[in-house]
RNA sequence: GGGCUAUUAGCUCAGGUGGAUAGAGCGCUUGCCUCCGGAGCAAGAGGUCGCAGGUUCGAAUCCUGCAUAGCCCA
């Protein structure tokens, strides 16, 4: 972050001095492979047209403008008119004096610049136990928020209760009928019904709880079936997520929407602006105006609103609430949804204000062989008995190592191996490893060296690992505005191998005292960084393992 | 029938505001245990970026068509 601060202001200075515009295209990053130095810019190719010259004349003139740079040891000209930038090795050293004083809040940015940001996930109808897919969108939605409020950015998580719909009905449903069966009652199946066997559970603390549940009128027996059912599904949902060290601020309710006449209040709205009209004794969407191929029915002519319906309602609410940025986070199987919602969005004046994260399909296996999952047939893996099995660390940290549009193969033995195969260990692994050095060292009595004794670290393992560290905040600034987790996650594992890499050259405690306590300095900023990183990723850092 | 998304190494996947010799892990081959945790490290082999056109000085990236797969809608 510093490096690409410095040669950002650097460039744009002898721009300024050339009497040349900055491009937009200009792209400043740290190249892969270290021939190209530390940072390279494309800024040559870019003004080759601007300044009416040749690529490799512009980038001459470029490095003769900051030949007087002293951060800047050497600037390279590579061929299709790349500026290779390598700094001095005190500029790096300087890394760690900045970690150190910025400690736990290293990585933060004002990229969000307090932007009040809602983030809504997980969501999951209270029907049933969480599953595994649950547990994707979960920890992506929970380390989206920390990432995003690491970047500045004002967040608040959110929980939809879809209470108001039909699955309600056939939960109370459900309920009921397992309830008959349980006093004994021959009744017969319905015909859509929850099949789990927590739905017997179920029924049967509420027959405990109700006694005389059976003898009332079928109408008051199903409606306290239905919140029994519900109040307990949810809980357990509740229960899940912490288990899961999930956040979410406000737990809000679709029920409430159509008791508060939100609903109404917005199709109100949209009558005024047009974009709401009746026709066919039914209220319609002008969604076409959107670009939709035809209208949407938001209330039905039998006096029934539409699931789109409570769902511009919801939105509109959450505008309503001041959020500048709503974050919604669903699964890809509603991706043909995602432009009607867009388009109410849109409708609702909030053009732009709505952002959707697809999140695929997981695929549970177990050696290798699929296992079946599925609410209805009453069989599937849940949420639960996964963290039960293999930690909450290694899910999250398995379910944000992939890009969330990508469907993912989630390997119950896998996970729970401690080898390569599993990347949560090896990263933690990284942080064990210096922390039990810094015990060892302690023992020994080595201390850290302070910022100005930081002279010792000049090899290239010591480049290696200052220069992935300036770049920490980058990604995450980077993870914050693409909204993608897996971004910290792949940068921990390449944090994480420089430091074995480093390891096993550069000895620490057996080496000169200078050079070890120098060493000591650099490493323990090291485990502070994977710490840091996994804790957006919402996975601990243990002391030992 | 219409639409969305995908297709990159043997496997699982990164990489897309167009830019250098396309990256990682696993697996495979070959080395490294007198040394702070070998749960590790080093080197190597492995690619017409689904196919065919187009735009461009330049395409894995943008456009068109096709093939295959998944999903959504009627």
């Amino acid at each position: 972050m510093r490096a690409k601060i410095h040669l950002e202001e650097a460039l744009k200075k002898a721009l300024a001095d050339k009497g040349w515009d900055w491009p937009d295209k200009t792209v400043i990053e740290s190249p892969k492979d270290r021939q190209f130095g530390d940072m390279s810019a494309n800024v040559a190719m870019m003004l080759s047209k601007q300044a009416r010259m040749a690529p490799r004349a512009v980038a001459e003139a470029l490095v003769q403008a900051l030949s007087g740079d002293a951060l800047i040891e050497k600037i390279d000209i590579a061929g299709p008119g790349f500026l290779n930038f390598t700094f001095a090795p005190s500029f790096w050293r300087e890394t760690v004096g900045h970690i150190r004083r910025a400690g736990g809040s290293y990585g933060e940015s004002t990229l969000g610049n307090g932007t009040k940001v809602q983030v809504e996930y997980v969501s999951a109808n209270p029907t049933g136990p969480l599953h595994i897919g649950h547990g994707r969108g979960a920890a992506l939605g929970d380390s989206l928020v920390r990432i995003m409020e690491k970047a500045g950015y004002d967040v608040q998580a959110e929980y939809y209760i879809n209470d108001a719909g039909r699955q309600m009905l056939i939960l109370g449903n459900s309920i009921l009928f397992r309830s008959r069966q349980l006093a004994g009652q021959d009744v017969t199946e319905p015909e859509d019904f929850y099949r789990g066997d927590y739905i017997i559970d179920i029924a049967r603390a509420c027959l405990k709880a109700n006694p005389a549940l059976l003898d009332l009128p079928e109408a008051e027996a199903m409606e306290i079936c239905k919140n029994y059912g519900m109040a307990d599904i949810l809980q357990g949902i509740k229960d899940d997520l912490a288990a899961f060290g999930v956040r979410h601020d406000n737990w809000f309710s679709e029920k409430s929407l159509v008791a508060d006449g939100k609903v109404e209040e917005t199709f109100a709205d949209l009558r005024a602006s047009g974009m709401g009209y009746e026709a066919d004794g039914a209220f319609w969407f002008r969604s076409t105006r959107l670009g939709d191929d035809k209208d949407r029915v938001l209330r039905k002519s039998n006096g029934d609103t539409t699931y789109f319906a409570s769902d511009i309602a919801y939105h509109d609410n959450k505008f309503k609430r001041g959020f500048d940025l709503v974050v919604d986070i669903w699964g890809a199987d509603h991706h043909g949804y995602v432009p009607r919602m867009m388009a109410a969005c849109e409708a609702l004046g909030k053009k732009g204000g709505l952002a959707v994260i697809l999140v695929n399909l997981v695929n549970l296996l177990k050696n290798g062989e699929p296992i079946a999952m599925s609410t209805r047939a009453g069989q599937f893996e849940t949420l639960k008995d996964v963290v039960d099995e293999v930690g909450a660390d290694a899910s999250r940290f398995m379910f944000l190592s992939r890009k969330s549009d990508s469907k993912l193969d989630f390997d119950l033995e896998l996970v729970k191996q401690k080898s390569m195969d599993n990347p949560v260990y090896y990263v933690q692994y990284a942080h064990a490893r210096i922390r039990s050095l810094q015990k060892k060292a302690e023992e020994t009595g080595l201390k850290a060296a302070d910022d100005t004794a930081l002279a010792p670290l000049d090899t290239e393992h010591d480049a290696d690992l200052l220069r992935l560290l300036d770049q920490y905040p980058d990604y995450v600034e980077s993870a914050a505005r693409t909204q993608s987790p897996h971004l910290i996650s792949m940068y921990l594992q390449e944090l994480a191998s420089t430091l074995h890499r480093y390891y096993t050259h550069c000895h620490v405690l057996s080496a000169d005292p200078a050079v070890a306590s120098a060493r000591l300095a650099l490493l323990g900023c090291v485990a502070d960084v994977v710490k840091n990183g996994l804790s957006l990723l919402g996975v601990n850092a243990p002391e030992s393992m």
